[in-house]
DNA sequence: TCTGGGGTCCTAGGACCC
DNA sequence: TCTGGGGTCCTAGGACCC
């Protein structure tokens, strides 16, 4: 999609179109997450701190995001994409690669495909987006970024190296600043640098995979198969204080809600995370993580909070000023289903599924969920024989 | 008036197991 | 007295992407 969010705001907000428009929180802190093209053509950028935009461009138009609006516009993306083909890989909020092989036959020539997609998506949602078709999934990409805004454009197998060669070193996938600096520093500067490179000089640069795998991807080497069924890794959230914080009780109460937030999401998922993290970073910009995995796993809001607040204590920061804080569960697991038999099967043992509601509620609070992840917080009772 | 928030992947070291 | 080689899992940090 072209400048997502800041398309998104557009259309219930039609005066803004043809402005230079950003959207962001409007907060001292915060950065620009989209700017429309108009935005873009004075210079600002996307993760540019919204107080330099502001700088660059006085009059600009500043819109508040809404992550609800931009998940629901997308969910209609992805349906017109699911309507090409079932092989769709979802990168992120806005982006994904279809495996459109396998739909030739109905729906034309990759270009004729590429058309309708657009038209369909414009159709239903209102919004540009920009289309690379190529015989990789890098390729394909960097055809997309090329061709914006409401663009399309066909790279054709044959055509690929002439294609990717000339381009900038930082057009590789997973190459940014620092990584470019190290191959700048080696007197690499394109694409066809890092091809016409030896890929152990490259290995011995960047380590192993980033090595081996830059060097394939010059060569236009990507035998990434389109994956539509990604899972999830982790789920988290965090949050930068308009003022550095350094009562404790203040960054607990945070985490509190960042718990919470976490533990619904992953319900939401019908998830479990093993492993719980904490993230700090402090005022000056030094950034910390500590984790923890569980012998079992857990979406309990609560549970996340008493071990990041454990995790927290152990930093004993005393007194630093923090300007972030946050939360993050990984070690992702399916929300086991086979515990919610206790509440069907007769012939259970543990068929007084009312003492357990009770247990769970005096335990955790009148419960706003009721998935396996809380009966299995008192599974062990049942062995130790002493119901509920 | 410096640098968000959602993520993924890789590396390196240590504990531990057989 | 010295200490293999295969492997997994966990932790912490960092680069990168949108």
């Amino acid at each position: 999609m072209d400048a997502f969010f800041a398309s998104v705001e557009v259309l219930d907000r039609p005066e803004v179109r043809g402005k230079p428009a950003v959207v962001a929180h409007d907060s001292p802190r915060s950065v620009v997450t989209s700017a429309t093209y108009e935005a873009r053509a004075l210079g600002i950028r996307s993760a540019m701190p919204l107080t330099n935009a502001k700088r660059l461009v006085p009059n600009v138009i500043v819109l508040e995001p809404h992550f609800e609006k931009y998940r629901h516009y997308s969910r209609l993306v992805m349906k017109v994409f699911n309507d090409f083909t079932p092989l769709v890989e979802q990168l992120s909020i806005d982006e994904a690669f279809l495996d459109v092989s396998g739909a030739i036959k109905i729906f034309g020539t990759p270009e004729q495909i590429a058309a309708q997609i657009k038209q369909r998506v414009f159709e239903e949602t209102g919004l540009p987006c920009s289309v690379g078709v190529a015989s990789t999934k890098f390729v394909a990409k960097l055809a997309s970024t090329k061709s914006k805004p409401n663009g399309l454009l066909i790279v054709p197998e044959e055509d690929t190296l002439k294609f990717l060669h000339p381009l900038p070193i930082d057009a590789l996938w997973g190459v940014g600043k620092k990584t470019a600096e190290v191959l700048n520093k080696r007197g690499l500067h394109t694409v066809s640098d890092v091809a016409h490179s030896p890929e152990q000089s490259l290995i011995a640069a960047l380590g192993q995979a980033a090595g081996s795998h830059l060097y394939a991807l010059a060569w236009a080497r990507d035998p990434r198969p389109v994956n539509s069924e990604k899972a999830d890794k982790s789920i988290g959230k965090e949050h930068t204080f308009n003022e550095d914080v350094t009562d404790i009780e203040k960054l607990k109460a945070t985490l509190l809600f960042q718990a919470d937030h976490v533990g619904a999401q992953l319900r939401k998922a019908q998830l479990e995370a093993r492993t719980i993290g904490l993230k700090v970073t402090f005022s000056d910009l030094e950034s910390l993580t500590r984790s923890r995995t569980l012998p079992e796993a857990t979406s309990v809001g609560r549970e996340i909070h008493k071990i990041v607040c454990e995790l927290l204590d152990d930093l004993r920061i005393g007194g630093r000023a923090v300007r972030l804080i946050g939360v993050r569960s990984a070690g992702l697991v399916e929300a086991g289903g086979q515990q919610l038999s206790l509440w069907e099967d007769e012939t259970d043992p543990w068929k007084d599924a009312e003492i357990v509601i009770d247990q769970v509620d005096q335990k955790f609070g009148p419960a706003s969920v009721r998935p396996a992840s809380l009966l299995r917080k008192i599974e062990p009772t049942r062995e130790s024989g002493t119901p509920g």
